[in-house]
DNA sequence: TTGATTGTTACCGG
DNA sequence: TCCGGTAACAATCA
């Protein structure tokens, strides 16, 4: 479910309702018991992403650290709490609402020492004002490696996933398999100025929207080529292949690889 | 029941 | 050290 624009749009939500409040935090047994009890009640100081992970401050200097993976996913509720349904590791109640987290690949609670480190490790994040986009136009440069596999590599930018990845690179006509040293500077300008523009989009509407063009008043799709079979630029076929065992898209004429 | 899926990490070989 | 490939793990739905 989660790319960037999913884990900003919930730390901007989840900020209005946890920040200066006392929560409740709880957690099942089994893989994800966390033991939360060191966070449970403490006031929460601050609700932040770095890129594809959230994180909420307490006031005893731990976080709690969520990572939702490819299947994890966030559900909000308005007060009073209800029954979990489904895998839900991890419930946090505030004054007004409650939310289930249900099926994180990372759900742990980190001291200072740890979360910094994990901080470090992730490269410019396109949706934080303090991302450096130097550092990407930089990694990309001296990488032999495709621009395809650069774009999911959350150590050289942070936020992009695999639909954002094909639209990305079909709106801006870069073939995924072209090698990162391969790009020049404003290549990769425009990668990374479009990737924030449509990043922007999605957490403003709650969702992925790459395609803005409306016949009459409707919008026949907010994709342009994932998953599809025609382009909409060229109406030519797009192609289908597997970087890292993930899908990637793209039209064989607009995005030339030679 | 099977396959697919908006993700990441560890490990290995080249 | 970099890069590609593979496996493991997560939960849900068609």
């Amino acid at each position: 479910m989660p790319e960037g624009h999913t884990i900003h749009r919930a730390a901007r939500d989840h900020r209005k309702l946890f920040v200066g409040f006392n929560v409740a935090v709880s957690s099942p047994q089994g893989r994800f018991n966390i033991g939360a009890k060191s966070i449970n009640k403490q006031q929460c100081v601050a609700v932040e992403a770095f890129g594809k992970h959230l994180l909420y401050d307490f006031t005893n200097n731990q976080s709690l650290h969520i990572h939702l993976g490819l299947f994890g996913r966030i559900k909000q509720r308005k007060l009073p709490v209800e029954e979990a349904k489904g895998e839900v590791r991890v419930r946090l109640v505030g004054k007004t609402h409650f939310i289930d987290i249900s099926g994180p690949t990372i759900c742990e609670i980190l001291n200072e020492q740890a979360k910094s480190k994990l901080i470090g490790r992730i490269g410019p994040d396109l949706l934080r004002k303090d991302a450096d986009p130097i550092k990407f136009f930089e990694r990309v440069s001296r990488s032999r490696a495709k621009i395809g596999t650069l774009l999911m590599d959350q150590s050289v930018i942070a936020g992009i996933g695999n639909i954002y990845r094909t639209e990305v690179l079909w709106r801006q006509c870069v073939h995924p398999n072209k090698r990162g040293q391969e790009l020049d500077r404003s290549q990769l300008e425009n990668l990374w100025n479009d990737a924030q523009a449509l990043l922007e989009v999605g957490v403003k509407h709650n969702k992925i929207i790459t395609n803005f063009k409306k016949v009459g008043s409707v919008n026949t799709s907010s994709l342009n080529i994932y998953k599809k079979k025609k382009c909409p630029r060229c109406q030519g076929v797009i192609s289908k292949i597997d970087i890292s065992g993930r899908s990637a898209y793209f039209c064989d004429f607009c995005q030339p690889n030679s």
